[in-house]
DNA sequence: ACAGGGTTGACAATAATTAGACAATTGTTT
DNA sequence: AAACAATTGTCTAATTATTGTCAACCCTGT
């Protein structure tokens, strides 16, 4: 298989190189112009044509100029070599792009509302399409932190109210959930699975409903590079103890929103506690978690408001330990 | 199934293959005149009438263009190499060495059966991506269709049948619940918008929790040429008429799946139909449509147990207005 | 008459090419 | 500190090939 792959000599347009690589067709061609960066062959009309092995080398100079390098240092560098240079420089690369986040959602607050209200007007006229794509604008604009923290709970918390006010109908509300969910879905199903990175198991507890928080909280958690397993909602404590020891998780992440008095919740915390060896951590977040602050300090669970807490808590975890 | 066997030797015409593949008539006409892509036999009347091979060879070039290679170079590859071209057009990852990711299923020995094994045993490790990689890489063997038919629903009844025996954990359901849902939900939010189709709802009646088998249809539908709604699981029936109403729909599908015999559902089903317009239709699918034929006989659905069917129903309604 | 399909040639949008220019960094010298 | 030079990604313009779409017109069965 492996050799096979090697020696496929299929030849790849400008277009698709671009594509595969992040780079844009005039980087590639300055490179080679002006430093033989790849030195494609060309087809009978002069357009270049580019190998599977081209594409490789293409890319990792990539990822090093990501990282900070000028690509006429690295041009010259082996293929093994770069690799051991991105991959000593990555530790960095995470805490950098967060505050790239936190310092653009400073900046102009009152577009994200704008967002939130088109959604609201796309939901009333049943639009998914258009949902779909506020979803994803508003992703390219603000990246998925920004999204996640400054669009979706916002939208959840209107939704919900407008719910409990009886402004919404039901129809609605599933189809916001449908695009939401899906939206989410995809990002998290996107995500690379880490190599060395710790596990961290994200749901519901048992007769809670409401996944999306928990979606949101699996989606934050992934893009602080940990490995998400995703189990939706409403799971029973021993499902929940089962499935961290299978998947060997160092944490999980619980979704509460409503209702915020159930004493079947609290059996079920304790529960819960007890069944997960001790050195796995629980989370707790969601618009109800306040509510059940007593157990959760029994229990000895993190709680938090909100997903940026998440994430300083995450990162905490991970290096802690 | 004999499904398969069926649609084998099934004939279809321009217009369908048009919409099954997402390639324009005269696209195709275009790559047949220039490339000689597909040859279609043709009629007594000069008509061009496609095979189930032509439809999934076109659409397989189709992934290719849309993934950027141009018609022209890709033309004259077989459909396993295209195949691999399609799968491997996902962006380079850091760790080039990644042909160990997980077993790659065999492609020459893969049957649907196949598939499904292979998603019950990455279940049972729990391994998210495995199972996610699996319904992309049949999708790409088979198609949509063929998924559906021969992937999908035999799945969701052997998840279905495990989970009554007690075979499986709640766990394991609900991660496969989430991969498919995200999988079909991402499939149907990348279908267009087509201009002049007629619209149809999908979902799935008042106390019916299981969604899958309403998406699946939801999917179907789309790729059958529709505008679809999918409004989720578990909507009563004053909220499904004002859905159809204010979507202009021409017909409404319900998926009905556990339990079989609620009275509720009767009463709901009834509410239904006189809260319709006399011109929409009702089709009603899922496992335990069987049970209700008495009360959908009575309000004029038209039940349907495979996905074969709801595509004719769905064709004959289109054209027999 | 009309809808669906077919043929043909034309057209417009993409994609790719080269050569050169520009603006923003970065580093070095004065 | 200011000036200068190298670095580097992006952009423009003119040109060519590829490729999807369309208009115009024909054919056939209902």
């Amino acid at each position: 298989m492996n050799n096979r792959e090697l020696n496929m000599d299929k030849k790849y347009s400008m277009k698709v190189v671009s594509i595969r690589t992040g780079l844009s067709a005039h980087a590639i061609r300055a490179w080679e112009r002006r430093y033989n960066a790849v030195l494609p062959k060309r087809d009978s009309n002069n357009r270049r044509y580019y190998t599977e092995e081209d594409i490789i080398r293409l890319s990792l100079l990539k990822k090093a100029t990501d990282a900070g390098f000028g690509i006429s240092q690295i041009v010259s560098t082996s293929n093994d070599d770069l690799k051991e240079l991105i991959s000593s420089m990555k530790v960095i690369e995470l805490p950098i792009k967060r505050d790239n986040v936190e310092s653009r959602i400073n900046s102009n607050e009152t577009s994200f509302e704008n967002y939130v209200e088109s959604f609201m007007n796309a939901l009333e006229q049943m639009d998914s399409k258009a949902l779909e794509n506020i979803l994803v604008q508003a992703e390219i604009d603000y990246g998925l932190n920004g999204v996640s923290e400054n669009v979706l709970v916002p939208l959840m918390e209107e939704i919900g109210e407008d719910w409990r006010k009886g402004n919404l109908r039901i129809s609605h509300e599933h189809m916001a959930s449908h695009v939401i969910r899906t939206f989410l879905g995809g990002v998290l199903a996107n995500n690379k699975n880490i190599p060395g990175a710790p596990n961290v198991l994200v749901t519901t507890p048992a007769d809670q409903w409401h996944d999306i928080g928990a979606l949101i909280i699996a989606v934050t958690a992934a893009s602080e590079g940990w490995n998400v397993t995703y189990l939706g909602a409403n799971l029973p404590s021993e499902e929940i103890a089962g499935a961290v020891k299978q998947n060997n998780c160092k944490a999980v992440i619980l979704s509460i929103v409503y209702p915020e008095d159930d004493p079947v919740l609290v059996q079920e915390l304790r529960k819960l506690r007890r069944s997960l060896a001790d050195n796995v951590s629980i989370i707790v977040g969601g618009r109800a978690s306040v509510s059940y602050k007593k157990v959760l300090d029994e229990i000895g669970a993190t709680r938090v408001d909100n997903l940026y807490k998440i994430r300083t808590t995450l990162e905490s975890l991970r290096s802690g330990n």
